[in-house]
DNA sequence: GGCACGATTGCT
DNA sequence: GCAATCGTGCCT
């Protein structure tokens, strides 16, 4: 019976390729916003254009939490700017910084509660544009701009999945860099990033990491 | 309409 | 240490 041996061979196949793309789900991005700013370490974050993809490998992250977190943008509350936060988790969250740079964010935790990571730092794996160390860097290597905002991690354009093969991390947590101006919210260690990585961003990373 | 300032970066 | 550069939030 050849024909069922063609159809288990396509179905196998299909399994196979979904395994291998094991894109992190809406669940996943619904949880504990400290917890998936660490387990996002290691984590490849892809951008498809067109037929080419960017891709690197997460080291660097910092958490989020408002609006009780004075560091964080929706701690000003729900503005035209912050309002993607305000929604379901696992859209992004892309914003302008000094007029010059933008930053990407994963909105997480449940719907109305303004949690977010920002991806800081990426290992380069395939077509990144220059260095993406630093939040501002990560966006212009891999093509992210305002346009991004909103969009949905969940499709297949710009997402966060698991690699196939992952590699032994230590991760280390930091207080977050350049929020001074939140006061006590400025010392609590919500920055992690790979202990290993000589790709975490400048300042904080060499003291931060002996 | 005006204004101060920022989850950055690179050069002095 | 500081300039670049502009959207956002807040005030008038």
């Amino acid at each position: 019976m050849p024909s069922v041996g063609v159809a288990d061979s396509r179905a196998m196949s299909s399994a196979r390729s979904q395994q291998r793309t094991s894109r992190l789900t809406r669940t996943f991005y619904s949880g504990s916003t400290l917890s998936i700013a660490r387990s996002l370490i290691g984590m490849h974050l892809v951008h498809r254009i067109g037929t080419q993809s960017r891709r690197g490998r997460i080291v660097e992250t910092e958490a989020y939490l408002g609006p009780s977190d004075q560091a964080a943008h929706s701690a000003r509350g729900r503005t035209p700017r912050t309002e993607v936060m305000f929604g379901p988790p696992g859209h992004a969250y892309v914003y302008l910084i000094y007029g010059l740079w933008y930053c990407l964010n994963v909105v997480t935790g449940a719907e109305g509660v303004p949690h977010a990571v920002l991806l800081r730092a990426l290992e380069p794996i395939e077509g990144l544009t220059g260095r993406a160390c630093g939040p501002g860097l990560l966006c212009r290597a891999l093509g992210i701009d305002r346009q991004h905002n909103g969009l949905d991690l969940c499709a297949d354009r710009l997402w966060i999945e698991r690699p196939e093969v992952r590699r032994r991390v230590r991760i280390r947590c930091s207080e977050r860099i350049g929020v001074d101006y939140a006061g006590a919210w400025a010392k609590r260690p919500w920055r992690f990033f790979d202990a290993d990585s000589p790709f975490v961003s400048g300042r904080g990373a060499p003291t931060a990491r002996r």
